[in-house]
DNA sequence: CTCTGATCATGT
DNA sequence: ACATGATCAGAG
């Protein structure tokens, strides 16, 4: 899962919390490994579960495009309530000979650690791991607390170059810490300005400092990122999205939102313009939220009439001559039929009024039942016969098709586009799909 | 009014 | 430059 922006990475994160590490365990890591010798194991359960990340890019940062990388660490409370963080957290590896030509900011770690979104669990020594509940998450900033890392660093910079890095040690520094990462404790490793091996350490955010930012987080919580898992179902997800809106005509709800006056000239798909805004645009539902996840959905948009019925019928995606090269059974749009459902937003025209001042009214659900698919069969395989006799006149168009025809092929090009003959033309695809009303009528008053 | 081919506004 | 989702608009 890619995620573009901080706030698509934390609205999906919110999903995570009150989840045990066996809920989004998918892929069954937990089964078989000990937790004791796979340290960083819950970690990789949340990045293949819950992020749905291969699990083998080790060196770049988690969230690669946002510079953000991923660490799971736990907490425990302690008798009085109050929380305290269960361990250090380890950061990048001290590279001794890189450190004497570093800057705190030109440094390995803050390149590589600056921005970290951090995710609490509480650890329960009465439990088994994949018990142990996540609660928290938050996303972090190194630089928050520059002036003191900056020092940090320069004091085990400072050890380094004085040929004493076999002295360093945890205590020295206030935040940033050099913890001891090494295989066995017998391991050592050289240092430039002594001929002393020293043990190998790696940056670490001392365990009393995480604490505090636990506290932080804990002692006041965001209000701006809230978890969403109080929605059971995409349907009520959506609507509570679109709660403020209902009864508003799409002109209220555009200018609401975009803070621009669209007087005279209303966009052609203002209603996809505000669906897009308000619930996310069909390729980013999955990071929205994790029920979004299970099967594709796409959000639609329809006019309906003071009747009840909707005015237009639906169109979908282009088609191309090489979605018929298969067989219905295997082909892209039987599957893409199947799988999809579409989230019907419904504006009701009152007044029979036109495109941005209907009024949005519900929300339904429309999915394809084998009745359906058979009868998409049979457009597809028109669709074949015309393509083989190279015969436009045999499209199963609206006007053209067979009788109770659900499915249609519409033109869809733009100015002067001679759309049924570019469908036979070799990459050149100015034609798709559209259900009829009929079946609209019929799955939308369910 | 409905039907159906044509076209638009936007995003990538 | 083109795909997408959706509406437009002339014919009947």
């Amino acid at each position: 899962m890619k995620f573009k922006t901080e706030r698509e990475l934390l609205e999906y994160t919110a999903n995570i919390k009150g989840k045990t590490f066996k809920e989004i365990d998918s892929k069954n890591l937990l089964d078989s490994a000990s937790l004791r010798k796979q340290k960083g194991l819950l970690g990789h359960v949340v990045e293949t579960g819950f992020y749905k990340y291969p699990r083998n890019s080790d060196s770049k940062a988690d969230f690669e495009e946002l510079d953000i990388e991923l660490k799971v660490t736990g907490y425990v409370k302690n008798k009085n309530g109050s929380v305290r963080a269960k361990e250090r957290l380890v950061l990048s590896k001290i590279n001794y000979n890189e450190i004497i030509t570093e800057t705190f900011e030109s440094s390995h770690v803050l390149g590589k650690c600056k921005k970290m979104l951090i995710i609490w669990y509480e650890y329960d020594s009465t439990k088994e791991a994949k018990d142990f509940l996540i609660t928290d998450f938050q996303l972090y900033d190194m630089t928050d607390d520059f002036e003191i890392f900056n020092n940090d660093f320069e004091i085990i910079k400072r050890k380094v170059l004085d040929g004493r890095a076999h002295e360093l040690s945890e205590g020295d520094t206030s935040y940033l810490g050099a913890c001891t990462k090494a295989r066995t404790s017998s391991d050592r490793t050289p240092q430039p300005f002594s001929e002393i091996l020293s043990k190998p350490r790696a940056y670490s955010l001392k365990n009393a400092y995480m604490t505090g930012i636990l506290r932080e987080l804990t002692e006041k919580p965001t209000t701006t990122i809230t978890s969403k898992q109080e929605f059971k179902t995409v349907i009520e997800y959506v609507k509570s999205k679109l709660q403020p809106y209902f009864g508003k005509t799409q002109l209220e709800i555009l200018e609401e939102i975009t803070g621009r006056q669209y007087s005279e000239k209303i966009p052609k798909n203002i209603s996809k313009m505000i669906s897009d805004e308000l619930i996310g645009k069909d390729s980013e539902l999955a990071k929205k939220n994790e029920l979004f996840a299970k099967t594709s959905f796409i959000i639609k948009n329809l006019p309906i009439k003071e009747d009840g019925k909707p005015r237009e019928r639906m169109s979908f995606k282009t088609i191309s001559l090489s979605d018929f090269e298969t067989d219905w059974e295997e082909s892209y749009w039987k599957n893409y039929f199947e799988e999809t459902t579409l989230i019907v937003v419904c504006y009701n025209e009152k007044n029979r009024s036109k495109n941005g001042y209907r009024i949005l009214s519900d929300v339904k659900q429309i999915t394809f039942d084998e009745n359906d698919l058979e009868s998409f069969e049979k457009t597809y395989n028109q669709i074949k016969i015309a393509i083989e006799k190279q015969d436009i006149n045999l499209l199963p168009t609206s006007a053209n098709g067979f009788k109770n025809q659900l499915l249609e092929i519409a033109p869809k090009g733009i100015k002067g586009d001679d759309a049924y003959v570019n469908f036979f033309k070799r990459n050149k695809t100015k034609v798709a799909f559209m259900i009829s009303k009929k079946l609209l009528v019929e799955k939308l008053k369910i």
